[in-house]
DNA sequence: TAGAGCCTGCGG
DNA sequence: CCGCAGGCTCTA
């Protein structure tokens, strides 16, 4: 389901909802999500029962939480098929729930993965931005401290590969997936295939600016919704009417009628127009 | 730096 | 039935 704007949607609407709350109650399903690592129930009873949830924030998919005076905080990355609901302790428990915080005022938090490709974590504060996974995740591409153009030029001069397979590496620039990938490389207009290295400042300059307004537009759609990604609340995503390549294999490129070519790089579908994108 | 693998569900 | 899916990790 989720790449940034995903994320930062379920964010908006998980954090009003539950910021000041005490967690009441921790369950956690007993099935293997990522790696094969449980939910750590234990751990999290120990960390989070008994305390207000303090803030909520993102960092590239991750999705954070601290709990007031602790030491702990809780990471969530939603993997393929993972979706973040608020819901009332009555209402039925989707299959593949994997996590329920019940939350003081009659509310949960549930965690439900179909596919399991999604973590649970507990982190610690003080070495947060030291640690794995945090640690490993590139600059963010909005917001304050965002990657700025010249960096950015740099560290694609050093790439090898294309730039595509570039762009959904974590390390270089944090929350981009598949879609926003080919979405941004479209609005560039910038071949997929073409190696990152060989992209000139002015290029580079183009697509992280290309970047930034999709990623933008699509959080103020509430990001795409092709099957399962909703807020916390159920509402699904409104970008999925304004994609210009992605899933549109077949379908007239929308600025020149060309139509649009479906890829494989680095075992992941692509979709370009090829005359737009030089 | 590709490719396979991890999982389930769905659409062709 | 097969192939494919919004992600990431490990292996050659």
């Amino acid at each position: 389901m989720p790449e940034l704007p995903e994320v930062e949607t379920v964010l908006r609407t998980i954090a009003p909802a539950s910021r000041g709350r005490r967690v009441r109650r921790v369950w956690g399903s007993r099935q293997p999500l990522r790696g094969g690592q449980p939910v750590p129930v234990a751990a999290l009873r120990r960390a989070l029962a008994g305390r207000r949830l303090a803030r909520w924030w993102r960092r590239g998919k991750y999705l954070l939480a601290a709990v007031e005076g602790g030491r702990s905080v809780l990471a969530l990355h939603l993997g393929m098929s993972g979706r973040l609901r608020i819901q009332r302790p009555g209402e039925p428990r989707a299959p593949h729930t994997h996590l329920v915080l019940g939350l003081e005022g009659g509310l949960e938090l549930r965690l439900v993965d179909a596919r399991r490709f999604g973590t649970v974590l507990l982190l610690d504060a003080r070495r947060l931005v030291h640690e794995p996974p945090l640690a490993a995740l590139g600059p963010e591409p909005l917001g304050r401290g965002a990657l700025r153009p010249a960096a950015f030029a740099r560290a694609l001069a050093r790439r090898r590969g294309p730039i595509k397979n570039a762009l959904l590496d974590q390390r270089l620039l944090a929350g981009v997936g598949n879609i926003y990938a080919c979405e941004a490389l479209f609005e560039a207009g910038i071949d997929p295939r073409r190696p990152a290295a060989e992209l000139d400042a002015k290029e580079a300059a183009a697509l992280l600016a290309a970047l930034r307004r999709t990623l933008g537009r699509a959080i103020r759609h509430c990001g795409t919704t092709l099957r399962d990604h909703a807020d916390g609340w159920g509402v699904r995503g409104r970008y999925q009417r304004l994609l210009r390549v992605y899933g549109r294999a077949g379908e007239p490129c929308r600025r020149c009628g060309a139509p649009i070519v479906q890829l494989v790089q680095a075992a992941r579908s692509t979709f370009a127009c090829l005359r737009c994108q030089r």
